[in-house]
RNA sequence: GCCCUCGUAGCUCAACGGAUAGAGCGCAGGCCUCCGAAGCCUGAAAUCGAGGUUCGAUUCCUCGCGGGGGCACCA
C-alpha cells in the first residue's frame, strides 16, 4: 500500500516537469487522525499542496486531504479489510551469513551472552523472511587464553570437568591468578601446550570441559530456538589464520617487538610474540573458512558486543588487503549488540556476580508457573518456558540493537505491561476467541463488516512495511514496538467488542483471525514462542 | 590524549528531519452476571546546557557538562 502511494506521487511529480530527482517521503503519521499515510511532497518540492493533491489518484485510497503542509491519505474501507500481506523481498537472491552467539566454551553462558544470540536469531529470521538465503554460523572459542585459564583452574580446584559449575569456578580462579600474576607463567605455558597438544593431561581436561560446556550450550540454544547451519571452531581458524598471516608478512603485516602486527586505523597484534594467533589472526582464518564453505555469500554479518566495533573495523580492513579477490563485491559487517548491566553494578565473571542464562530462565519459569497456578492447562511446564523465553527475548529486542540493557536481578523481568507476555497474551486471547467461534459454528466472513474500520485494522495494514523496515535496518526493535502496538489495539478492541453473538460476529472472527496470524508471525520473526494458551 | 557511543516523565524504553514527544513500571482513580482482568479505561508527569543549519530539530553541526566503550601481544 505504501509503495502504491509512493509510486503515484512519484509519477505525478515526474509529469510536472524536469526538476531532477524527486525528493519526498511517504510515512505513517504518528497520529492516526492524520490518515493512514502522509507525505511531505508538496513541502519539499515547493508545490501548492491543494493543486498537487488534486492530481493524485491512488487505488485503495478514498480520501486525500491537505492538512497544512502535509498531504494525508485515508485508505478505503476495502483497503482496510485485513487480507494477505505481501512482504517485500529486498534480499532476494542474496546469501547472508549471520554469525552470532559465539560463546566461550569452558565458561557457563551468562545472560550477557544471551543478548547476541537473541539479536542474531531475530536478524536471521527477518532476513529470511525478506528473501535472503540465510546461513546461521556459530563460532565457539574452544582454544586460547580463556580455555587455558580454565584448565589451570581445574588443576588447582580439582573440580570435576563434567560439572558446568566447577568450570565456572575454575575459570574464576584461573583468571584471578592470571591477573595478579601468580599464575600467569603457568597459564601461558598451558596455552601453548594446548595449541601444540604436547601435554595429554591438559588436553584431556580441555576436551572434557568443552564437552560439558557444549552440552549446556546446545540445550540452551534449543530452548531459545536457535539451530545453527555451521560451526567453525577457533581451534580450526587459529592455525589457518596463523599460516595466512605469516604468508603476508611484509605485504600486509609487519613484525614489531617480536609480534606480527597490522597497522590500520590503529595497530593490532595478529600473532603474539610467542607465535600464537590472537583473536585477530583467528578472524582471518575464520574468513577463509567461511569463504570456502560458502564461496558465493554476499553478506557476512558478525553479531558481537559493541566494544568490538573498532576491532572489527581494523580486522576487516586487513582481510580486504589479504584477499582482495575474495572480498570483492561482498559486504563484511559487524553488528553491535549492547551489553547487559545490572542495577547492582557491573556483572563480571571475576567478581562472581554472574547470572547464568540457565538460572535466569528457571527463575522466570517459576514466576510464570505461579501466575498460572489456578489455571487448567495442557502443559504448564512447556507454557511457562515459552513465557520465560518470551520475556527475556522481548526485553532484549525492545530497544535499539546496540543499546545496553539494564537488568534488575532483584525485580526479575516483567510479565506484564510492555513485555513479551503482554504480546503473547493478546495472541492467546485471539486464539481462544477463534476456538470459541469454531465451537459455536461462527465462520469468519467479511459479510457483516461494520461501516467503519477500527484502530485494529488501521494498525494491521502496516505490518508488511514494518517487517521490511526492520530487516533492511537490521533492527528487530521496530517490529517489537509494532507488535506491542498491535497487541494493544487488539486488547482494546476485544475489551469493548462483544464479538460472538453481536451484530458483526462473522467479521469479528475474521478480524481476530487476521490479528492472530499477524501476531504469531511477528513473534516468530523475533524468535519469541507463540503459546496456544497461558 | 585520541576515537566511538549514549543523555527524553521518578524508573526502563519509543519517536525513519515533520503535525499535539508515545508506551510500560510506579503513583491517583474506575471496570469482571458477558468470547481469558498477564487485560481495558481515565489522570498527573519529560527532550542535559549554550549556540548554529532548516519552513520545521529529541533527531543534523559546533562547543560545554555527564555516563559507557575502545586505542599492542584477552576475546
Amino acid at each position: 500500500m505504501k509503495e502504491r502511494i509512493y509510486d503515484a506521487i512519484r509519477e505525478a511529480l515526474l509529469r510536472q516537469g524536469p526538476e531532477g530527482q524527486p525528493r519526498f517521503a511517504v510515512e505513517r503519521p504518528r497520529d492516526m487522525s492524520h490518515g493512514d499515510y502522509s507525505s511531505n511532497v508538496a513541502l519539499v518540492n515547493k508545490l501548492d499542496p491543494q493543486e498537487f493533491a488534486a492530481k493524485l489518484k491512488v487505488e485503495g485510497v478514498e480520501k486525500i486531504e491537505v492538512a497544512g503542509k502535509f498531504i494525508n491519505f485515508y485508505l478505503s474501507r476495502e483497503a482496510l479489510l485485513p487480507g494477505e500481506q505481501v512482504i517485500a523481498q529486498p534480499y532476494a537472491g542474496k546469501t547472508v551469513l549471520v554469525e552470532y552467539t559465539s560463546p566461550n566454551l569452558f565458561k557457563p553462558l551468562h545472560i550477557g551472552n544471551l543478548i547476541g544470540n537473541i539479536l542474531g536469531e531475530s536478524i536471521a529470521r527477518l532476513l529470511q523472511k525478506t528473501g535472503a538465503d540465510v546461513k546461521r554460523v556459530n563460532y565457539p572459542s574452544d582454544i586460547g587464553l580463556t580455555v587455558a585459564k580454565g584448565v589451570w583452574g581445574l588443576t588447582q580446584t580439582k573440580g570435576d570437568p563434567n560439572d558446568i559449575k566447577a568450570l565456572g569456578e575454575a575459570y574464576k580462579v584461573g583468571n584471578a591468578a592470571y591477573e595478579d600474576g601468580s599464575g600467569k607463567e603457568q597459564i601461558d605455558a598451558i596455552n601453548t601446550a594446548l595449541y601444540e597438544h604436547s601435554n595429554a593431561e591438559w588436553s584431556d581436561l580441555r576436551e572434557q570441559g568443552i564437552a560439558t560446556s557444549r552440552r549446556h550450550l546446545d540445550e540452551l540454544c534449543a530452548r531459545l530456538g536457535t539451530k545453527f547451519d555451521t560451526e567453525f571452531f577457533e581451534s580450526e581458524s587459529g592455525p589457518l589464520g596463523t599460516d595466512i598471516v605469516r604468508a603476508h608478512i611484509g605485504k600486509v603485516f609487519e613484525e614489531s617487538e617480536g609480534a606480527v602486527v597490522y597497522k590500520g586505523a590503529h595497530t593490532r597484534v595478529f600473532l603474539n610474540s610467542r607465535g600464537l594467533p590472537t583473536y585477530e589472526a583467528k578472524e582471518v582464518g575464520l574468513f577463509d573458512l567461511k569463504s570456502k564453505a560458502y564461496p558465493d555469500f554476499d553478506v557476512s554479518l558478525t553479531v558481537t558486543g559493541g566494544e568490538q566495533k573498532d576491532f572489527f573495523g581494523v580486522v576487516f580492513d586487513a582481510i580486504g588487503k589479504i584477499f582482495p579477490d575474495k572480498v570483492a563485491g561482498k559486504t563484511l559487517r559487524h553488528v553491535a549488540n549492547g551489553f547487559l548491566r545490572l542495577t547492582t553494578g557491573k556483572m563480571s565473571s571475576r567478581l562472581g556476580n554472574v547470572i547464568t542464562g540457565e538460572s535466569l530462565l528457571e527463575d522466570l519459569q517459576k514466576d510464570a508457573q505461579e501466575k498460572m497456578a489456578d489455571r487448567v492447562l495442557a502443559d504448564k511446564e512447556k507454557t511457562a518456558q515459552e513465557i520465560a523465553v518470551g520475556a527475556i527475548k522481548y526485553s532484549v529486542l525492545k530497544s535499539g540493537s546496540g543499546r545496553d540493557i539494564l537488568f534488575d536481578p532483584e525485580q526479575s523481568l516483567s510479565l506484564e505491561g510492555d513485555s513479551g507476555p503482554y504480546v503473547q497474551y493478546a495472541l492467546v486471547r485471539a486464539r481462544s476467541l477463534l476456538r470459541a467461534a469454531s465451537d459455536k459454528g461462527i465462520a469468519p466472513s467479511q459479510s457483516d463488516a461494520p461501516e467503519h474500520a477500527s484502530v485494529l485494522e488501521r494498525v494491521l495494514v502496516h505490518y508488511a512495511e514494518t517487517v521490511e523496515y526492520a530487516a533492511v535496518e537490521l533492527e528487530p526493535h521496530y517490529l517489537t514496538t509494532y507488535l506491542t502496538e498491535l497487541a494493544a489495539a487488539f486488547n482494546s478492541w476485544y475489551a469493548q467488542e462483544k464479538v460472538l453473538g453481536g451484530p458483526h460476529q462473522h467479521y469479528g472472527v475474521f478480524l481476530a483471525a487476521a490479528a492472530e496470524r499477524t501476531l504469531a508471525e511477528g513473534l516468530t520473526l523475533l524468535g519469541i514462542p507463540t503459546p496456544e494458551e497461558m
